[in-house]
DNA sequence: GCAATAACTATCAAGATTGATAGTATATTA
DNA sequence: TAATATACTATCAATCTTGATAGTTATTGC
């Protein structure tokens, strides 16, 4: 059986999807990439203060996904000082900015399953 | 905007999850689900109409994803006939329903993203 | 008879993601 | 002097996700 692709495909930055839900997808997508965005809606932060706010991602998974979040645009990565210990902090952009209103609604969505089902 | 998150572990259905975000990623995330919803999200679809929606999914996978929808109960399947060419309808359950303002958010975001990047 | 249709499943394999663990440089603190 | 802190990186490996391809059952249409 064959089908015709009857949507309209995005580009986006070289990669092809076929829509723009798939997109969006592709950028927040992952295990930890909310969460980090989570703890960085409020305010900036260091290195060493994501690492307590979720103590359950290793060091390099962290780095990985904070990189990406980097290349898509989201956050923002300040140095300060030249020789270690140096300090590292994190930032929304005004494009992570705009992902606040779904950070919301991801946020509320799951605070009612959780206390749903703690019923 | 004020929105918050329990910090305390959250389990459900076995798993435990650092925050309720998490909790909701683990059920929408993935490269398809969110895009099967989407194409739920006016009506109810035979699986060969999602085949249609989404033609760069395999059936396999649409398969896998479908299943995993239906445990995390938020689309349901109806069968009508026994004998094959059966037809299966599926169809957002309740709870996949309330999870409707969270796709809007996300297409809002998406077409955004697609249409800035155009200009 | 033969192909097409419906809704899948089976098998194999590639690719992506995540984790465990240890190591790096240098400055400050005890 | 040794430990601690900072912000990572390197290596290896397990696991998870997705894809490619082919096969299944029984009915309808040509």
């Amino acid at each position: 059986m064959k089908f015709e692709c009857q949507n309209d495909l995005v580009e986006m930055s070289g990669k092809l999807y076929p829509c723009t839900v798939s997109l969006a997808m592709d950028i927040i997508g992952g295990k930890w990439k909310t969460v980090i965005l989570y703890h960085l809606k409020d305010s900036k932060k260091r290195y060493s203060e994501l690492r307590k706010d979720m103590p359950t991602v290793t060091e390099r998974t962290l780095s990985l996904q904070l990189k990406e979040l980097q290349k898509d645009g989201m956050v923002s990565r300040t140095v300060y000082g030249v020789k270690p210990p140096i300090r590292v902090e994190y930032c929304l952009t005004d494009f992570g900015q705009s992902f606040l209103p779904v950070l919301q609604a991801i946020t509320n969505w799951g605070n009612r399953i959780a206390s749903e089902s703690a019923t």
